[in-house]
DNA sequence: TTGACATTAAAACGTGTGTTTAATACGATA
DNA sequence: TATCGTATTAAACACACGTTTTAATGTCAA
């Protein structure tokens, strides 16, 4: 889309677009409205002309960007009924992380999540409801499938939460993991080593809890 | 310390309190003087008096709570020669996670880091140095000492990360897993069995690295 | 008691924010 | 072309924020 054709697009567009820039990079505190009406090129009095108040661009900005992600990046690429657990684990890790990590359109929806699990909005139960429980239920669904069903359903949220954490730190201290280790890069083949690293040690666990739960 | 006997208090120290708290559950930018001088009962000018600036109070916040932080948490307390390399991570892990989620005065550093770590602001180098970093190297070398001299460095930090991203996960997410599992609670036993459960996950996960490392 | 300095307080300042208002422009239709 | 509904715009509003200013008050030492 390009900005510098004002004839050829439609207002509510360009600050759709414009508000999933500004609202992923600064969430939606930081974010202004003027930021976001001088990337759109409009007027700051379009936002409540077209969608009534800040609150309400944010809230169609989610609807938008969920809708690009969720064609872009469903949730479980893996479970064509072919794949290993462990494979689906590892796409499933890979999958989520460049949701996160990736900067480029698609990507909204993840950094505007992880935003919201940070710094809570009005949004935040709708969020959950959308995309955090479908994505918590399909991960558990992954990690029964790897422990096996003698483990109780306590221990695995446990696994679940082990394992967003660690995908989500990522995206949460990038500043902090810049600083401490430089040689740690986001682009295409990093968050692939990335998601090596979590779905080795994930797995790592997750047989141990397997034979853990044998014992008994 | 009680707010309600003003006479016997100074003002600069009502400054501090008022301000680890607010910069703690509001973070540096959403938090206002205002609301700082409110709690402390003194007029907003004192602000500026005692501290110069709203920036020099939150750096003085980060100093006094890290000289608190620093003589109740100290970073590896299991570090008394006698401890095994895996019970020196449990002990790190429940200390950290102590920090982060333990509400209470000694709490600030640790919620001041981690919210610090996702909304970073010009104290963020300083925090690194002053806590992250030592944090980093302490849990590294545990870390080291579970999977042996010949795993590489590299290796050792994806797996320091993996760790820090789990317990931070509870700090960052916590409005998201009241909702998800409001049966996970805070206090004391269980941020004990959190910390359990991040041990045992982490420590099968580096076993399975150590055996790795022997391999080869 | 006086004077110097420190501290506090109220009021105001300067700037930024999201929102509102009224005027104007635009496009479609009769 | 005129009319009407919609969209856009500039200016203003109301409020919040951190900071400054100024005057009053408190404290302490001589």
């Amino acid at each position: 889309m390009d900005m510098d054709k004002p004839l050829s697009e439609l207002t509510r567009n360009r600050l759709l677009h414009a508000g999933g820039e500004v609202f992923a990079e600064r969430g939606f505190r930081t974010a202004t409205v003027r930021e976001i009406c001088r990337r759109a090129k409009v007027n700051i009095a379009s936002v409540n002309y077209h969608f009534s108040s800040k609150e309400e661009l944010y809230a169609s900005v989610l609807e938008y960007a969920y809708q690009q992600a969720s064609s872009a990046f469903p949730n479980d690429p893996g479970a064509t009924g072919e794949d290993t657990p462990e494979r689906r684990l590892h796409n499933f890790i890979r999958n989520f992380l460049s949701r996160l990590l990736y900067e480029g359109r698609p990507a909204w929806y993840g950094m505007l999540m992880a935003r919201e699990i940070v710094e809570p909005t009005g949004a935040l139960d709708r969020i959950i409801e959308r995309a955090i429980r479908p994505l918590h239920e399909s991960l558990a669904g992954i990690v029964r499938d790897i422990v096996g069903e003698q483990t109780s359903g306590a221990k695995i949220t446990r696994c679940v939460l082990s394992i967003l954490g660690q995908c989500l730190f990522y995206r949460h201290a990038r500043p902090v993991i810049a600083r401490l280790h430089p040689s740690i890069h986001y682009e295409d083949k990093d968050i692939e080593r990335t998601a090596a690293h979590i779905a080795e040690f994930t797995l790592a666990a997750l047989r141990h809890l397997s034979k853990q739960g044998r014992k008994r």
